[in-house]
DNA sequence: ATGAAAGCGCTAACAG
DNA sequence: CTGTTAGCGCTTTCAT
């Protein structure tokens, strides 16, 4: 094993007291005392100990980060963001998939109270808001992505109403009347205040909001997609353009249509949502939503330790962007 | 903050002994004393630090898990796998990205030197090859996917050589006699592996191997599959199939064969690998070579936690699968 | 079956 | 500027 800090201060000749302090810092130390120590640590190949930190400082320097599942590319960006803000500060991520499972949720928010983790992020649309409140008021935590509106928890997100305002005004102006929302559930906060967008931007230009248009669905794999784009096949009155509020979603549409023998753009228009790299692989590409992915990540990161310190923070909206490739 | 182990003591009218052991070795408690103190510890929820006890046995229960980039798909079964068998067990997982960057790859390598973590699961094919076997010389590791074939690091993985071998037979079986491989660099032990297979089928139907149409990239990004087709296309003598090392390439290279307006498969067959979720949602899905990502990510896992425990633990490789679907 | 006590490795008052 | 000292919260002998 490691040395300990009691043989780098026996073998310096000073204190264990000093040997922190030419660790932690430095400027307490006169010159003489602490190069003399640093190369003790560095012969000795001296690591601190995290352990024994951690339990007098009663801090981990851990965040923990609930996805719901790792396999949705949206998160890539966003993981990035969150663990260089944290390396930056001295911190490390426990990524944890929820798999929307709140059994596993549980056995994580546990790692807040056995003080393994410091913080939190969720970014867990199907979080049990009931008990992430609950630990909001004993922990810093910090949503991602979706969030609760009523609760006193910050946040970083996107403004999601606007977001698709700008996909289906674009639709409109392209020269599409008849456009379809591939949504999500209702449940969630982003699905309505998606759906709120689309219609505000129909209303805006005297288009009804045709319900029969409107598919929700409570999963957004790729199957999904495909199950919604072929009920909207089927209907005798067919939409000419689809805003799907997730790429994978939009990535099934677009399979469905393929495999019809139907072609995009020219037949149907497809929006997507997140600009996951595979939204770029597809045939025709994906036009689609761009969220900043990064700085979502980092903001959320840097808001969290700044809870942590006991800094006050505000919950921020930041600017998405709408990506025209070729599905339109 | 919650409640310490000698809150409970006092409340209960017993040491902190006691309560530990209701804790760890309820055997050791009498019925009694153990209900009593079990209801103590529900009334204060109490929830034991994980800070003091990791101080005190000198493990974290921490398990580090490197993988070259969270945005490739390949890993996320891994991962899964990996994160079960550690919950199982009372481990948690700290997942790390290297980028391929050898500061990064420092930062992670010395969590294990100052104790955050106890052992580390690599699946980066870029790691620094001479520091993790010094690594491994201290401390429990094991590597999963891509292995060290020398060193003495123990490690899980897949019969690259056969399931290469596999995937051209089923090439040639279909008709094809002009078979290119799209390959990652001969620098990667399993890129090595795969060419082999590729040659040894090709051989044994005496089919020779036409070195015009092996291509090796650095990157296996979806641009340099489309890189790598451009450049097979411009060929005067042009393959008739692709056996691609990577799903990703492959996707790349369906994406440069459709924009071409030619078809797969009737002009050209294409086979990936690591059977990723995109593989199916493409048009035509990919016939690709399936890992059993759960299974390796899951053995990795309890192996490196048998080793932490002393264990003495063998490598294993385990069986892929050929999945045949519309690309071919 | 239970308690007393030592100590894991470190940091942070406090004193000098 | 440096040393002494007291724990952080827990587990684990060693007694009883």
């Amino acid at each position: 094993m490691s040395a300990t800090i009691q043989e780098v201060a026996k073998k310096s000749g000073v204190s264990v007291a000093t040997v922190s302090r030419v660790i932690n810092n430095p400027s307490l130390v006169r010159e003489a005392t602490r190069v003399k120590v640093q190369r003790i640590i560095e012969e000795l190949n001296y690591e601190p100990s995290v352990l024994g930190r951690n339990l007098r400082t009663a801090k981990s320097r851990l965040l923990l980060t609930l996805i719901p599942s790792i396999s949705n590319p949206f998160y890539i960006e966003i993981i990035n963001g969150i663990e260089n803000a944290a390396i930056e500060q001295g911190y490390n991520i426990l990524l944890c998939e929820t798999g929307s499972n709140p059994i596993k949720e549980n056995i994580y928010f546990n790692l807040l109270k056995s003080q393994l983790a410091d913080g939190i992020i969720s970014m867990d649309p199907t979080v049990d808001r009931t008990k992430l409140l609950e630990l909001a008021d004993r922990y810093p935590v910090v949503q991602c992505s979706e969030y609760d509106e009523g609760g006193n928890i910050s946040y970083v997100s996107i403004d999601n109403e606007l977001a698709a305002y700008h996909a289906v005004r674009y639709l409109i102006k392209i020269g599409h009347k008849k456009i379809a929302l591939l949504n999500s559930h209702n449940k969630f906060l982003y699905a309505r205040q998606r759906r709120q967008g689309f219609e505000k931007a129909l209303n805006e230009s005297n288009l009804t909001v045709n319900t029969d248009w409107i598919y929700n669905t409570d999963n957004l794999g790729f199957e999904h997609g495909q199950r919604a784009m072929r009920h909207l096949l089927s209907l005798p009155d067919k939409p000419t353009a689809i805003f799907a509020v997730s790429d994978i979603l939009a990535i099934g549409a677009l399979k469905e249509i393929n495999s019809r023998g139907l072609h995009v753009p020219d037949d149907i228009a497809l929006i997507g949502f997140d600009k996951i790299s595979f939204s770029n692989m597809t045939h025709p590409t994906l036009t689609t939503i761009s969220q900043p992915g990064y700085e979502m990540g980092f903001t959320s990161a840097k808001m969290l330790i700044d809870k942590i310190k006991g800094v006050e923070v505000d919950s921020v909206l930041l600017d998405h962007e709408l990506i025209i490739r070729d599905s339109t």
